[in-house]
DNA sequence: GCCAAAATCACTCAAAAGGATGACGACAGA
DNA sequence: TCTGTCGTCATCCTTTTGAGTGATTTTGGC
């Protein structure tokens, strides 16, 4: 997050230089400075979207993961059995995909990760769930709310 | 989402005409392009800062609402389905402890057959299953009602 | 900016799981 | 009686998984 202010900023900076050289060049127009301020305003607002959009991405993950339903319960509240059992994000996504089915070599090119990463992630949230296999895991996983 | 830009352009107008009556106040003043750029520069940004929230807020929604409902069926007829993919009792037998999260041991000393036993059954409920893993034979088996 | 948590990756070793194949007895039905 | 299915067990070999440990980098909150 600090390096997108960073990034803003910068671009902000250069931006303004570009604008303070491309002034000298309408100040001799009419009404260059509502040029001049509505080129600001438009970049500075695409700007700002952008900056709004990078803030907001990770909070926009997190919703969508709270996406199924089972029959019987709702089951929209992961995230509060998920803290309660003091399992992170991460290790919750590699638990559903273990319940899917999926080898940890598979989950790895999934999410783009080494082996050894996924292999990490289960090792805890096995250790977190009481389980000593993945199957148990998911068994658990499910008994506790956290998978659908 | 559409309001939202309308109001976005809205207060993009009022500003600007603020911004256009503080003008003839610091116009008199030196370097009063760059503090109106500034100005300017700042509120769009935040603005934008602000649009940009509002829409991936408006995102977020959507993705919530895209909450499928699995059709939960009683579950009674495993028989059936069972007969259908060719798998005999005792391998489903064999899949059902697995889907427990037992491990082939612990499935051979509750049935009191050996641990090798336990490994062709379930071979060929994986075979008949198409399925690779044990998480997977599972998964196939709870999708195709072999499991609850 | 600092600090704790989270995420990432590596390495080794042991255990569990899975594939392939063959075999044998029980038993039901043609 | 012959045949096919089912359940049982084994052996060999490969792959996957899990435990334990240590380390580095990112991230997020204060």
């Amino acid at each position: 997050m600090k390096r997108h202010v960073l990034i803003y900023g910068l671009i902000g900076g250069v931006l303004i230089t570009l604008l303070k050289w491309t002034e000298y060049r309408f100040l001799v127009i009419d009404h260059s400075i509502e040029i001049y301020g509505g080129l600001i305003a438009a970049t500075f607002a695409v700007l700002g979207v952008w900056l709004g959009l990078k803030l907001t991405r990770a909070q926009q993950r997190t919703a969508v993961q709270e996406v199924p339903v089972t029959a019987g319960q709702p089951f929209v509240l992961d995230e509060r059995k998920r803290e309660d059992l003091g399992i992170t994000r991460r290790e919750l996504e590699i638990l559903e995909l273990i319940a899917r089915g999926m080898s940890n070599r598979e989950i790895a090119q999934k999410l783009y990760v080494s082996e050894n990463t996924v292999k990490t992630h289960s090792s805890r949230v096995f250790d977190k769930l009481g389980a000593r296999r993945r199957t148990q895991a998911v068994q658990l996983g499910k008994e506790r709310g956290l998978l659908p």
